[in-house]
DNA sequence: TAGATTGTTAATCGATTAACAATC
DNA sequence: TAGATTGTTAATCGATTAACAATC
């Protein structure tokens, strides 16, 4: 029934930077823009721009460029479902409890709902805003709330026997800040973000950008389903 | 005098994580492996991991396949440099006290040897072994210590302030957690960590997971010199 | 109308994958 | 030797960029 072209990831990515930015000129009171300006905000070309916004099938006008608001709600069509993503974290250490802190502001679409550590000092009391609970109840939790994606920021040696355990849960999206790859089920989506990794990678590019070309000063992400 | 050829950024991206797994094995007593065993670690194919160490300039040998310790060896002499890279970190809030927790603990080549903020109350103490200072000796400082890279941890609202603070001190590479991405000169690197796109991306990909093929069900991330 | 911008196709680019001879 | 693995080239794939006619 679902007659709609596959939307490639790199495409999604970005829609959700423009979706970001859109907003924000709306909120200033801007109406409409040509693709180059947000081109120039999204830090890519205008030709970009337009095939990204003709991939989520909405045009603009010669004259008057893309309706700002119009637009927002085409991406938002694609970007967001029809209800609330909830989400588990797992590893109330400190960056766990920074994300939750994060994420105590609005953030809508996107729910942390429940967190759980092994530490007993931690759990059975909220940390911003969020419950805490003992591991061992994670997948009573995690079914009876109906959670579909879990945030990992346990130490590296605990990543993938948490991984397993959401999966086991049946969470459909885990976002993992442990420095290891995790093995999942392919129905599984799976992200990670390294920061130590990220900081070893932009050492090596700073220290030899001299040698490259200029106007390739980003380094950008990848990311695919 | 440098006739190396310019080394693809997902191949540096792919070598951090071969270096860490590589050591990791290398911990267990593992003498060598082969490319498939590298691979089946990275979540890539065999072929890629060939191609990448040909790329750096290792070779292994059809019988025994690679020598750990030698590649570990060769990695670091692409990934490393002489010389520490010192870093600062601006806005210690609690994400940056999450990332200055994460860095108390060893990280060679790689230090946060201060944190900065407007607050007050936070400066003038350590955080997680780190000395906090008042943002209005930033400049002052960041030449004292001959700082190359920058954290930015600072709210959306003031990441380009704080970027432009940093490009004028004389910092090469910034990693940016603020959900903007940054106007930056050519000459200065920078990559964004953004949490909540992280997500947002994911509740995407892991809703419509079924209408994907199996065996792509990571997200990548991309990123270039 | 004139001119800037859009939609869309074709050309380019680069990275990944496949294939296979060379090697131990 | 036989067989698994390596080094390396060619084919594939997909995304980006360039180009330009159509449009307001």
């Amino acid at each position: 029934m679902n007659l709609e072209k596959e939307i490639p990831a790199r495409t999604i990515e970005r829609m959700v930077l423009y979706k970001r930015l859109l907003a924000d000129l709306l909120s200033k009171g801007q109406k409409t823009l040509f693709s180059h300006q947000l081109a120039a905000l999204a830090h890519n070309t205008s030709a970009q721009v337009r095939r990204d916004l003709m991939t989520i099938g909405y045009g603009g006008s010669p004259r008057k460029g893309y309706h700002i608001e119009e637009l927002i709600e085409r991406i938002s069509d694609i970007l967001d479902s029809s209800s609330d993503h909830l989400i588990a974290l797992v590893g109330v250490g400190n960056l766990g409890s920074a994300i939750l802190s994060y994420f105590t502001y609005s953030h809508p679409g996107l729910k942390i709902v429940a967190a759980f550590d092994t530490d007993a000092g931690k759990v059975n009391r909220e940390v911003f805003g969020c419950p805490c609970f003992p591991i061992d109840c994670f997948e009573e939790k995690i079914r009876q709330l109906g959670v579909t994606l879990g945030i990992i920021t346990v130490p590296a040696a605990f990543a993938q026997e948490t991984a397993d355990r959401m999966v086991a849960s049946g969470i459909k999206g885990i976002l993992n800040f442990a420095p290891v790859p995790l093995k999942l089920p392919d129905h599984v989506c799976n992200d990670r973000i390294d920061i130590a990794s990220a900081l070893e990678k932009l050492a090596y590019f700073s220290e030899r950008m001299s040698q490259f070309s200029a106007g390739k000063a980003n380094i950008e992400h990848p990311q695919h389903p």
